[in-house]
DNA sequence: TCTAAATATTTTAAACTTGAAATATCTCCA
DNA sequence: TGGAGATATTTCAAGTTTAAAATATTTAGA
């Protein structure tokens, strides 16, 4: 035992965290399909992209999402094929190319992305401000150490 | 804005607790795979059934999981087919069965379980532990009254 | 009793996901 | 310069996941 609390501790806010996650991770999916018809993976996408306005490489997307390369290339090939992405060619490295929203990807997830802005907030609505300071400072220092950790 | 923080701030805790999730689900799952040869939805259901040891209706699997029916069947037909997992029929109510662990189910789950916690307190570790305490108490909350909200 | 609605599970198609292998390209050093 | 190793991406097989439809059974009401 670390630190005043022990393994049981810990564990019981892993199935907590976990529990909260998936909870909210669902009603959002559901709502995603419904009002707008995407899935989950295909908006996390494109909001990585949308934050990134000169492109991303598909290992940087894939690194972001912490998910695996393969996956991200079935999505982008999906989304390319609907117009909301583009692979660009690069010169100077020919095996790699930038993935950016296309005009229409781009104007669509801005109407996605500020539905789901009030959706987070209804869910997480109950919520007093101090616990979101403060799990949200404790949460943010703890990815930040996540590499030094694994 | 409602309680003295707004919905960016709401936006931000959810994208930090999704991260530490997929961060932490993400290792836990390649550790059992390298270590047991077993993947995480499997692992998560054998869980959920060693707390139950009178069993459980693959309805209450796929409610207490927070995954479709569907996705319980197959994982179940497969932990049947590798002899971890028996349903039983029971009399009463021929559209159901009871799922339950098997000796050598049960026997290999702990096994895995135990590792299991010492891997989350070890990626948990430098949490402190009065921010485990605060964040294991908001969050159980925020689980209780998930119900109420959606 | 009969049967419509409710409940429990399985099946299905499509999408997602992983980990590993394959392919293509680049980098760097002997 | 040649080529070994590193890097970036795609392909692949197997498993997971969802949502919807199908199947089977039970429940409850006319």
């Amino acid at each position: 035992m670390v630190n005043g609390c022990d393994s049981k501790d810990r564990l019981r806010l892993w199935i907590r965290l976990l529990r909260s996650s998936r909870a909210i991770e669902n009603e959002l999916r559901e709502r995603l399909r419904r009002r707008f018809d995407v899935t989950l993976p295909r908006f996390d996408v494109l909001a990585a992209l949308h934050r990134a306005p000169d492109g991303m490489l598909m290992s940087e997307l894939s690194r972001y999402l912490m998910v695996s390369n393969g996956n991200v290339t079935g999505i982008i090939d999906r989304l390319e094929a609907d117009g909301q992405v583009v692979r660009a060619r690069r010169d100077g490295d020919r095996r790699t190319s930038i993935v950016r929203l296309t005009e229409k990807g781009r104007t669509e997830f801005e109407a996605m992305a500020a539905v789901h802005e009030t959706w987070v907030d209804e869910l997480l609505g109950d919520l007093v401000a101090d616990d979101v300071e403060k799990l949200s400072t404790v949460l943010h220092d703890f990815n930040l150490n996540w590499g030094t950790r694994v």
